[in-house]
DNA sequence: CAAACGATTTTCT
DNA sequence: GAAAATCGTTTGG
């Protein structure tokens, strides 16, 4: 339908790419299970010169390889052996910079979501937050370096328009670990929404 | 080959 | 509020 082209992807600000990235919906079809959410919380993690990026310094192993790739695909890994968390690549062939998605506000398939989440009721905890969310859509990271131009996984415009004032901009959760790098304010999320992520040290 | 650790979330005290 | 859960990736010997 209204599917992000490659073309959205491989543009070199990533601070504008995860602006617009709010308001847009993740969509994943997996197993024949259609699940979807509107992005309402992004990260950036820009590139060799970012401490806290993965790629940091132009660090390119199995698992980071994805990033090293033409944006527009998919970045997953798995974290503390437990949690799966999905990244959108961006910028253009050997620039690795991604985005991580942090919180989505549940759309389509939400009993398909409560059931891979064993819960019951809705409430934030279902996906609001970056192991929740991949739960929730059915991700893993055997489709890390997959297309975001699906089969499995595509993002859509559906004509949601995020004020600019509704934007909110801070720092990053869990990066500590990134000195300096740590206070640049290179989270973003949508103002009042319950489906923003309520992690630890927020 | 062994060991430490993490872009988190849940559970227990 | 503290600690566990749990394992692939990375780093060190």
């Amino acid at each position: 339908m209204n599917t992000l082209p490659v073309s959205f992807y491989t543009r070199k600000d990533i601070i504008a790419i995860s602006r617009e990235l709010l308001g847009k919906a993740l969509v994943t079809e997996i197993e024949g299970q259609k699940t979807s959410g509107i992005i309402v919380e992004t990260e950036a993690y820009a590139g060799p010169a970012d401490r806290a990026c993965h790629a940091y310094q132009r660090r390119h192993t199995a698992r980071t390889a994805p990033m090293f790739r033409e944006g527009g695909i998919a970045y997953i890994y798995l974290i503390y052996g437990i949690y799966h968390l999905f990244n959108i690549v961006t910028n253009e062939a050997d620039e690795p910079f991604a985005i991580l998605v942090r919180a989505i506000e549940p759309v389509e398939g939400i009993d398909i979501m409560m059931h891979r989440r064993k819960m019951n009721v809705v409430k934030p905890q279902l996906c609001g937050g970056p192991g929740t969310l991949s739960m929730a859509l059915g991700i893993t990271t055997r489709f890390s370096g997959e297309s975001l131009q699906g089969p499995h996984i595509r993002i859509e415009d559906r004509d949601i328009r995020v004020a600019k004032k509704d934007i909110i901009s801070a720092t990053r959760v869990g990066v500590a670990y990134a000195q300096e790098d740590a206070l640049l304010p290179y989270r973003f999320y949508i103002r009042d929404n319950p489906w923003v992520s309520k992690a630890k040290g927020l």
